[in-house]
Order: structure tokens, then sequence, then C-alpha cells
DNA sequence: CCCGGAACCTGAAGGC
DNA sequence: TGCCTTCAGGTTCCGG
């Protein structure tokens, strides 16, 4: 499911193809899909611009329009974007054509993605928390941030407007690798907790961007290609085996409805 | 403000 | 083999 890593790998390799190309047209087969505006104003006003470049922020995909409208993706849990010329996808909801003859093919199974048009990104954004990958996330940010929290620290962790792109499987993995609890309440970490908890949100998530994300569930690459971030997680994904560190199988248990993977020794 | 839980969805997986 | 139930989880909304 396209966490921060897969979102930013979508983002990197979809822009060649997209890059001062004009949109000719869209055509919408599902239209819950589509957030605001109505789906033939969005046609209207999307047709015929030319996407400048392609951003990234949170788990959301964002392309610039020429008159400085902004298109505006969210993949969600079985959301793929895809590239290509005359291809009839599987879970098709929308096929962006545009003025070079190939086509983008939003294709969904789960039906969650959302797209949308808008003057004002900060609209859609404005209320994300901080990049995890730019500089200015340090220990001392992700201190303050847990210190309000009474929630466990895996749910902070998803929070999208304190920490923008973490998902449930990254959340995993960076807990594993700094050896934290996951149902650790958030303002009991140590310093030293929260220094491994920093870096191993940073690693992490650079590692999975280097092996072009995870494709568990419906993820896929612009060009259909898998990523390969998923064969080397340590704990998400992986109730039953053993730990690697120490052998112990690994246990999965629920909090706030998400799946959380773990070791119960490594993590105390 | 803070927190937890339901709703949105449907393919895939598991049980019998 | 096939029907049925359950599970998966990002975000939004709602209630305590």
């Amino acid at each position: 499911m396209p966490e921060l890593p897969e979102v930013e790998t979508i983002k990197q390799e979809l822009l060649p193809h997209v890059s001062g190309k004009r949109i000719t047209g869209v055509e919408l087969f599902w239209e819950g899909m589509l957030r605001q505006p109505s789906p033939k104003e969005f046609q209207s006003r999307i047709r015929g611009q030319k996407i400048t470049g392609i951003t990234r922020r949170g788990k959301y995909l964002v392309f610039s329009l020429q008159n400085g409208e902004w298109l505006i993706i969210h993949l969600k849990m079985s959301g793929a974007l895809l590239a290509g010329r005359g291809l009839s996808p599987r879970f098709t909801r929308a096929v962006f054509h545009l003025d070079d003859g190939s086509d983008i093919y939003f294709c969904d199974p789960r039906k969650f993605g959302k797209i949308q048009l808008v003057k004002d990104k900060d609209t859609v954004m404005g209320k994300l928390g901080i990049e995890p990958l730019e500089d200015d996330f340090t220990p001392e940010v992700l201190q303050k941030l847990l210190k309000k929290r009474k929630t466990p620290v895996k749910a902070m962790l998803l929070e999208q407007g304190l920490i923008a792109g973490i998902g449930n499987m990254y959340a995993d993995e960076a807990l594993f690798n700094a050896a934290i609890n996951p149902l650790r309440v958030a303002n009991s970490l140590s310093t030293d907790e929260i220094k491994r908890l920093h870096k191993s949100i940073k690693e992490v998530l650079q590692t999975a961007i280097k092996r072009k994300g995870a494709s568990i569930s419906n993820y896929y690459r612009p060009g259909g290609e898998k990523g390969s971030a998923h064969n080397h997680f340590r704990v998400a994904h992986r109730k039953g085996e053993e730990c690697p560190v120490c052998g112990t199988p690994l246990e999965r248990i629920s909090i706030r409805q998400r799946g959380s993977c773990f070791c119960p020794v490594c993590q105390q």
C-alpha cells in the first residue's frame, strides 16, 4: 500500500512521462473518486492544461498545472498510476489522455483513492505534519511531538498531522529497528529511545525509496514493475516468522484497528 | 483538544 | 469445488 516511499517512487518515475505534456481529456469510470469539483467541471477545467511538475507531500501526489491549479491524488490503500499507450489495466477508475498519445491510468480495486482539482493546495494539505526526510525533522522536533501524546507510540507515528507519510508497514519497521514496543505510551520514551526512533524512521524510509517501494497488495510502479522493499521487511507482515535478531516468533496485535507486527523480546 | 472507533470499499484468503 | 465470512488499512467523520 502506498506510503511515503511508494508515493515518492511513483512521483520520480511518472515525472518523465508527464512533464511538459498537455492533458487532452480525462475519462472517469467511477465518479466517487472525485472529491472536488463536480465531474463535469473537473473535466472542463483540466482539459488543455499542461503539467509543469509533480511533487509529493506526505502520501499525496501533487501535479502542478500551467494555469496555477493543482491536481492532487491520494492512492489510499490500493491505488496505482500506470503510464502507457492503449492499455486496459484491471480496475481502471480514470484515464488521463496526454497530447503525445500516451495515457495515465488510475487503477484502484478498493475505490478508496481520491482525486481533486484545487486552486489552493493548502486547503487539502495544510494540516499535514512535518516531512520526515527533510532536515528540519530532528530528534528535538520528534521529542516535542511525542511529549504531548498519551497514545501508543505506534498510533502517534500514523498521525499525518504530526509526521506526514508514515503508514502501517514503515511504522512497524521503524519501531523494530529502534527496539521500541509499539504499545509504549508516546510521552514515556527516553531521550535515547527518541534518538533511535528518529534515526530508524529516516533510515527505513530512505532505504525503501532506494528499493522503489514495497509491493504489498496492489502497489505497482508507473511502468508496471514492482518494488522490492517488502523482501527486506524485518517484522512488517511477518507474523509467526522468526525475529531476524533473536529468533523469537513475531507477534501481531491490533493497535487502533491496525495490525502491528513486532518482536516481544527485542521490543520490550 | 484529545482519543478511540466506525465508515468507506472490494479482492483475497481462510474455514467448513 | 464452492459458498460464506473475515481481513486488509489511509483518511474522514463522529461521539465521548
